[in-house]
DNA sequence: GCTTTAAAGCAAAGGATTTGCGTTAGCAAC
DNA sequence: GTTGCTAACGCAAATCCTTTGCTTTAAAGC
C-alpha cells in the first residue's frame, strides 16, 4: 500500500513540458512580453489552459522556468592555459549574453517568478559550476585559486547587479575588468 | 494655447496615492502576498480598481511603487569619524533590512515591476546617494576614497546578489566583511 | 469665482483563472 | 503483455480580474 507513487517524468507529461516551452520560446520572438498570457502560450502549444495552470502556477513561473532552461551551461567554459584568461573569457561572454535585452529579461523572469527560492538557485548553481571547472582546472596547474564565493562576490554579483539595477552602465570589457581587480591587476 | 497642462501632484490624487499604500503595507501585513489582489487592495482604500490600474498599471507596478516607499533614505548615514566604520555600519544595517524575509520580497518587487529601468533605477540611486554622502564626508577628511562605482560594485551588489540568489547563505559580520575586503584588512 | 481638464467613479464587456469531474496514458507488478 | 493504479490531461462551468467608454468630481491657473 504504501509505494510511493512516482512523479511521472517521461511520456506525455515530458511532451507538453517541451510543447509548451517551445511554444513561451516561439511567442517571445515575435510578440511583445506583455501581450503574453496563458490562454495563448496554452493555443500554441496545444494544450489546454488549466493544463498549464495545474503544472506551473501562473505565468511567471512558467517564464521562470523557460528562462532557467537558457541558462543551462551546454559546455564546459573554454580553456586557455591560465585562470586570469579562462575567468575573464567566462565573464566575458556570461555578460554578452545576458546584458542584452532578452537576457536581461530572463534574468528578471528567474527573480520575479521565483516562489521559493528555487529558480534563483538553480541560477546560481549553473554560474557556479561553470566557475568551479575553471577554478578546478587552475588549482590542477598549480595556480593560485581565489574560493568560488571570492568569485560570485567580485565578478558575479557585480555584473548581476548592473544588468538589474543599472542596465545603462555596461560597457564592454567590464567581465575583465572585474577578474583583474579580483586576481590582482600586475 | 500652449499652456502645458501640469500633472496633479495635490489634493485628491495625494489622498488616493497614500491610502492605495496604506493598504498594501496593511494588507502585505496581515495576508500572504501570493493573494493580495488589486481589487482587495482598492477595496481597503476605499477606491475603484479601475482607478488603481489606471495609475499604477498592474499590481507590479504598485507593488514595486511601494517597495520603494520602504527604501527611501529616512536620514543621511551614521557619522562615526571614519570611512571603514561608516561604511561597514551602513552596509550592515542595510543588509540587516534587506535580508529578512520582508526585505528580500521588497527587492524582488522593485525588480519584477520594473516596466522600464525606472524602479530599479530608481532604488540604485537611493543606495548611491546614501554610500556618496559617506564617501564625501570622508574625503572631507583628508581620507583616501574608494569610488562610487567601487563601493556599489563590491559591496552593494555581493549584498544584493544573495539576497536574490542566495538567500541562505547570509550570516551577519558579511557586509563589515565586504568593506573589509573593499579598503584592505589591515 | 470661472474655466479647463486630469484624475476618479461607475458599470458593462471581455478575458483570465480556478475547479470539479470524466478521460487518457505512464508506470509497476505480475 | 496484460492488468491495476493513479498522475496528469481535457473539458466546461463558475468565478474573479482587467479593460474600457462614459460620466462626474475636483485640482490648478486665470
Amino acid at each position: 500500500m504504501a509505494t510511493r507513487q512516482a512523479v511521472r517524468t517521461g511520456g506525455r507529461s515530458a511532451r507538453v513540458q517541451q510543447a509548451v516551452h517551445e511554444a513561451v520560446r516561439d511567442l517571445l520572438a515575435e510578440r511583445d512580453r506583455a501581450d503574453l498570457t496563458v490562454p495563448l502560450v496554452a493555443a500554441r502549444a496545444g494544450v489546454t489552459p488549466s493544463t498549464v495552470y495545474r503544472r506551473w502556477g501562473d505565468l511567471q513561473e512558467l517564464l521562470a522556468d523557460v528562462a532557467l532552461e537558457h541558462m543551462r551551461p551546454d559546455g564546459p567554459p573554454a580553456d586557455l592555459g591560465n585562470l586570469r584568461d579562462d575567468l575573464a573569457t567566462w565573464a566575458e561572454e556570461w555578460l554578452e549574453e545576458m546584458s542584452s535585452p532578452t537576457g536581461r529579461a530572463f534574468t528578471r523572469d528567474v527573480v520575479a517568478g521565483d516562489d521559493d527560492g528555487r529558480s534563483t538557485g538553480q541560477c546560481c548553481a549553473y554560474t557556479s559550476s561553470n566557475i568551479q571547472v575553471i577554478l578546478t582546472r587552475s588549482a590542477g596547474r598549480g595556480e593560485d585559486v581565489p574560493t568560488l564565493d571570492a568569485v560570485l562576490d567580485h565578478v558575479v554579483a557585480p555584473m548581476t547587479y548592473r544588468i538589474l539595477f543599472m542596465s545603462d552602465s555596461l560597457a564592454p570589457g567590464y567581465g575583465r575588468a572585474l577578474v583583474d581587480t579580483l586576481l590582482g591587476s600586475r
